[in-house]
DNA sequence: CTGAAAGCGCTTACAG
DNA sequence: CTGAAAGCGCTTACAG
């Protein structure tokens, strides 16, 4: 079908071997004419290097793996744009592939997928593999990372935010407006990241002495309709005086229930919302939100990815509070 | 490093051949007991396939590649979404890669990674591709197909939308509801999807006789942006009673802007959007929107991809009006 | 500066 | 049911 070194090497009146030097750029080992009359030959034949041979011989490939979450949260978009203008500046291309939130088995045909190809690197984002899949993608000798998801209590690499400091920092930003009766709304506690946010929620209250009822916290899975029901579930006449939410668009819906309700936001009830992606500009009001650097974490998660030096070690990417219409 | 066939045809005391039938089910080929020895073998060794040997040695890939623009709109997650389902149904990985929305450079960048990868088909998503690139597509021999880009006046296979209808359906609804004056806001007139929603809407407003004023018109990139800076151009007292947003994104942007002005959305301005997006659910009011059918533009454009038969035919996805708060 | 040769890991007619 | 052999398209020591 198209064209191979050998047709060019034909063509040209030369060796393989030379065709192969002088398309791989080895300078030195080929003269200028040659390899000015190797080149006319080769863009003249349509010629396109075969990937799966090279990467045979070669024994190395130039693709990192992504694995991301089917019902991925919107943040996860910055993330994969930060991995992929990373993967640019290193020559690399990029093997994307879905595998749902909590699906062992597509986990584990998007893992194997990536392990037969040899790619020279696996960046997990926002999911948390099974005990089985983690040996498996360990098994692999494969560098990996995870992104955006500090589980198994940073023993494994990852790049992600500090999330205890998230919850601990929304909490704060709320007390120091007068918030003493604060709610925390649609985490997912039977993961570490929820868990830290708690934390962080519950040490900030204690700081300042302020007791926290049970009910104040409410669990779900980040997502807008678990916004919905947990301010139902606060009521017209809400105990609290202030929200977090556990993603923007869980504040979303938040939000939008409460103005069901003709709750005044923020005059009777304060939001303060976790991501702050582009969501949280574009609803009125606009959003508070602790920001995370979501495409720091592509970018940084990759190069680290790529360095050897720096397999193991985990890092956060900073957070800050953005203070808008809802606080 | 990882064990190979022939790692396993020694440990098993059989050829390579058998492993490799074995291995790929090649039934009739072998024995239960071979078989058997050789998979738990396979196993224990840690056995997984080079990928790379075998697409050289087949000829073909189980991959197919997707082209998508950097500064993508949040409407492509849902096309590719679509694409992931069905690639997965037939057991094929989906290789990504970002270009920029008018990077010819970048284009051809992406173009040649899977090209050389000689990828099983191509998908374009929301891109103009230049001549150039066109041409290097088509030399390729590679199946490919358009999404969601109706360019080049539907000689190049695609899946979209009926751009001329969605410009057509939004202005008919707008009118029935009363409406003499309408705006049409953020809409790239450069490229073919922009000229067809503007004709339909023309043709709505000249099938009742109603005139179109320049003014009326204001072009963009579909950007939220680019919706309140319509809205600014139409000022505090708009000649227009209602308007139709490019994306939901900009209709965002005209209902924020016109909120700031103190303009009563839907009483003194009706808003339309299109793509339908969960973005104009979350909204106060909700926008009505002509929806597009995205997750069936991956599905389907995956779908007509692969079936060899069709590669010629474009087809439109369906769109309808749904009714929301915003008219 | 160039070529002949070996080999990357697999698949598949061909012969038995 | 199984093995020996050829070959996919490329790269790279080795020898000149």
């Amino acid at each position: 079908m198209s064209a191979t070194i050998k047709d060019i090497a034909e063509a040209a009146g030369v060796s393989a071997a030379t065709v192969s030097r002088v398309l791989g750029n080895k300078e030195g080992f080929y003269s200028q004419s040659t390899a000015t009359r190797v080149r006319k030959i080769a863009a003249s034949l349509d010629y396109e290097k075969n990937t799966s041979a090279v990467e045979l011989v070669t024994q190395k490939s130039h693709v990192i793996g992504v694995i991301i979450s089917a019902t991925k949260t919107n943040f996860s978009d910055k993330i994969i744009e930060g991995i992929h203008a990373e993967a640019i500046r290193h020559g690399l291309s990029v093997i994307m592939l879905y595998a749902g939130q909590n699906d062992p088995q597509l986990q584990e045909q998007a893992l194997r997928t990536l392990i037969e190809r040899a790619v020279k690197g696996i960046l997990v984002v926002a999911i948390e593999l099974t005990d089985k899949n983690l040996a498996l993608l360990q098994d692999s000798q494969i560098p990996y990372r995870f992104l955006s998801t500090s589980y198994n209590s940073n023993k494994l690499p990852s790049i992600a935010s500090d999330d205890y400091q998230i919850g601990y920092q929304a909490t704060r930003h709320l007390i120091e407006r007068g918030h003493r009766k604060i709610g925390l709304v649609a985490m997912d506690t039977s993961g570490h990241i929820g868990q830290q946010r708690v934390a962080g929620y519950r040490a900030a209250m204690i700081q300042e002495a302020l007791p926290v009822k049970d009910e104040w916290v409410k669990v779900g899975m980040y997502t807008y309709e678990d916004g919905i029901k947990a301010m139902q579930a606060f009521g017209q006449q809400p105990e609290v005086t202030a929200i977090i939410g556990a993603s923007d668009l869980a504040a979303i819906g938040v939000l939008n229930q409460a103005m069901q309700y003709d709750i005044q936001v923020p005059k009777q009830l304060a939001i303060v919302s976790i991501d702050g992606t582009y969501l949280a500009r574009i609803v009125r009001p606009q959003l508070t939100t602790v920001t995370q650097a979501f495409y720091e974490m592509g970018t940084l998660g990759t190069q680290m990815l790529l360095d050897q030096t720096q397999q193991t070690i985990s890092q956060f990417t900073p957070i800050k509070i953005e203070t808008r219409q809802s606080t």
